[in-house]
DNA sequence: TATATTTGCTTAATCGATTAAGCAAATATA
DNA sequence: TATATTTGCTTAATCGATTAAGCAAATATA
C-alpha cells in the first residue's frame, strides 16, 4: 500500500507538533532534549516505522560510513576470509563494506577505486594486482584524504599502513624444512619480482640456500603468475631440465596444485622423488592427493587488525599516513607432500 | 596540498561565471546548454580533477545506484562466480554492488536486508540461507518496492523472480548415471527438506529410483547441513548400515568432500564398492583423488541473468513482483568417482 | 529579590546536486 | 513588421538529515 511514500523526520515532527531538529536529535539521544519528548519520537519513529535516510545523513555528515575493499580476486579462500573478519570488525562499529576485485587487473583496480571514490567511501582496505605497478591510482586515494590501508599485497612507496606476514622469513621457514628432509636441489616457481611479496619470499629462498650452503641455480628460479594453469607450465618446466630438482617450493597453493598434478600425471613419487611446498595454506591443500604442505597466513587475523586499523584513524581529526607493518608469523603446515619420514 | 576542500559544481560555476544549474546540466550533456558552455565546463571540470558527489546525487535523484547482493557465503566457487558476473554487467550500466554474506544464519541475513534498505539499495540480489524459513525480512525489501530478484535458494512461497537450475531433473540424470554404472542401492544426502532446490532434489530422487525400480529406502535419505564436517558425519552412518548402499548422491560439493575422506579412510573403492556423485561441480571436484562426479551449475550465466533481471525492473516506471522463474540445465560431469568403467 | 545558568526546544542554514519554472535574447514564421 | 517559437541560461526549491545560533522558560546562585 503505503509503499512510495516514505517516512521522515519530518512525518515524526509533525505528529508530535516539534521542530525536525528535536526528532533528530531526540533519535541521537541528544542531553539537550527532554526523556519525555525522546521517548514519544521512539515510539512514533516505531509506528511509523522509520527508517533514516542514509544518503541524507551521508552527505550532511561527510560520512558514508562504507569501506571499500579491493582484493585481486574473491574466490580463493586467503582473501574470502580476510574480507569476512574486515566485515565483522566494521559491521560491529556501523560500517558496510564494499567488496571490489581486480581479477589481478591494474586497469580493473583503477576502475575500482574510481568506482569506491565516486561512491565515497570512507576508507580503502586493498591488496594489489599482480599487475600492478604504477602507483598513480592509489595516491589519488591519499590525496582525496580517506586511511588507506593495504594487506598481503602492498608496496613501501606507497608509504602507507600495512598488514601481512613475513615472507622472506617463510622462505628461511620452508627452505629449512626441505633441507631437513633431505632435499639438496631444491627449485622455487615464485611470483612477479615487482610484487614486493614475491620479491621477498625470492630473496628468503636465495639466502636460505646459501645459509645451507646448497648452490643456487639459476634454472630452478622461475619467475610466474601462480596460476594454476602456469603452475603446470613451469613444473613442466623444471622436468624437462637434465639435472631434475628433488624439492619445489611454490608461491602459491594454486601454481602448487597446477604442479601437483604433473606431477602424479608423469607418476613421480611425491615427496620421496620431488618434495613440494605451497604457500597459502589453501582449503583443498588439504583435499588433495597427496596432502600439500603449505604456509598458513592467518587470514583471519589479518583482516581483524586491517579493519581495526581503519577505525583508528577514523577516531583521529586528521588522516597523517604512516607506514605501519604489522608483520605477523606465519606457520608451515607439514603435511604428505613434503613428509619423508611418514610422520 | 589542498585536500578538504573538495571541488564541487559550485567551484566550476564560480570559475566560469555561470549558475550551478547551468554546469550540472552541461554535464548531463543537456540539449538546452550551448556546445561552447558544455565544452567550457567539461574544461575546467577536468582542470579542477572534479568528482560529483554520489550522496547528493543520490539524494536527489533517489537512486543510489548501489544494488545490494546477499549470498550465504562467499569461500565457495560457485557464490563468487555468480557475485563476479552480477558485477561485471552491473558495473557496465554505473552500478555498484554492495555484498554481504549470511553465513548461512537467518539473523545474519536479516541484519544484511537492515543494512542494506539503510544504504539505500536500488534493489537486491539474494540467495537464501540455510536456516531461513521465514520470509518476513524479505516481505520487508518488497514494501519498499525496489526490485528483488533471487537465485539459486529461493521461495515460490515469496513470488519474486529467481533463476536457478532444474533441480528435480537433475536429480534424475544422477540416478541414470548411477543406474547406467550398475548400481542398484543408491543413497542420498540431501539438504534440508523446508529449501525448495534440496526438497526438488529429494523429490527427484525418490522419482527417478522409482522410474528404474529400485526400492527407496528410508535409511539410505538423510537430510544434512551440507557442510564438509556432516558429509563426514553422514557417509559414517550409511556405512554403519547392515546394508551399505554402492553409491551415494550428495547434495553438495562441500559433503561429498567430507564423505570422500571417509571412504578414503576406510580403504573403500571409489567408485568400484561405492559410487559417489556430488552438486556445484566447485573447482576442487576435479582436484582430489579420485576426481569427483558433479553437477554444473552455470554459476557464470546465473549471475548474469539476474543482474539483467534488475535492470530490467529499473526501465520500468513501477516494481511489479512476479515469479519469473528462469530454470537453466544443469550438467553432469562424469569424473573418476562414479565412472567404473574407467572412460 | 536580582542575576546567572541550565533546560528544552525552534529557526534557519547547510551538505552538493538536480530540476521545475521562468525569463530574456535570438531566431523562425506569418 | 509583428508574433511565435526556440535557445540558453538563471532563480529558487528540493532531496532528508544535521547543526550552529539563539530564544524563552525553568531553575540555580548570589
Amino acid at each position: 500500500m503505503a509503499k512510495k511514500n516514505k517516512i521522515t523526520i519530518k512525518d515524526i515532527a509533525n505528529a508530535l507538533n516539534i521542530s525536525t531538529a528535536a526528532v533528530s536529535k531526540a533519535l541521537h539521544n541528544d542531553s539537550r532534549i527532554s526523556e519525555k519528548t525522546k521517548k514519544a519520537v521512539r515510539q512514533v519513529a516505531k509506528n511509523l516505522n522509520y527508517q533514516p535516510n542514509h544518503l541524507a545523513s551521508a552527505l550532511r555528515s561527510g560520512k558514508s560510513k562504507l569501506v571499500g575493499v579491493i582484493v585481486p580476486k574473491t574466490n580463493s579462500n586467503y582473501f574470502s576470509s580476510v574480507i569476512q573478519n574486515i566485515e565483522e570488525i566494521l559491521n560491529g562499529e556501523g560500517y558496510n563494506i564494499i567488496i571490489t576485485h581486480s581479477n589481478e587487473s591494474y586497469k580493473k583496480e583503477c576502475a575500482n577505486i574510481d568506482a569506491l571514490l565516486f561512491t565515497q567511501v570512507d576508507g580503502i582496505i586493498a591488496s594489489m594486482a599482480n599487475e600492478t605497478v604504477n602507483l598513480e591510482h592509489y595516491e589519488k586515494i591519499k590525496n582525496i584524504g580517506i586511511p588507506l590501508i593495504t594487506f598481503d599485497r602492498g608496496e613501501n612507496d606507497l608509504n602507507v599502513d600495512y598488514i601481512g606476514i613475513d615472507d622472506y622469513d617463510s622462505s628461511h621457514t620452508i627452505i629449512d624444512h626441505l633441507v631437513a628432509q633431505g632435499c639438496r636441489r631444491i627449485a622455487h616457481i615464485g611470483g612477479y619480482k615487482h610484487t614486493r611479496i614475491y620479491n621477498n619470499r625470492i630473496r628468503g629462498y636465495i639466502d636460505a640456500l646459501q645459509k645451507h650452503n646448497l648452490p643456487s641455480d639459476k634454472e630452478l628460479l622461475i619467475q610466474s603468475s601462480l596460476t594454476t594453469e602456469d603452475g603446470k607450465v613451469q613444473m613442466q618446466r623444471l622436468l624437462n631440465l637434465k639435472n631434475r630438482p628433488d624439492a619445489v617450493y611454490v608461491a602459491s597453493d594454486y601454481a602448487a596444485l597446477g604442479a601437483l598434478q604433473i606431477l602424479k600425471e608423469k607418476n613421480i613419487d611425491v615427496p620421496n622423488t620431488i618434495a613440494l611446498v605451497g604457500f597459502g595454506n589453501e582449503p583443498f591443500a588439504n583435499m588433495v592427493t597427496p596432502s600439500l604442505t603449505s604456509m598458513n597466513l592467518h587470514s583471519a587475523r589479518i583482516g581483524k587488525i586491517a579493519a581495526k586499523t581503519f577505525l583508528e584513524y577514523t577516531k583521529k581529526e586528521k588522516v597523517n599516513y604512516s607506514l605501519n607493518k604489522i608483520i605477523l608469523d606465519a606457520k608451515l603446515i607439514v603435511r604428505e607432500s613434503s613428509n619423508k619420514k611418514g610422520i
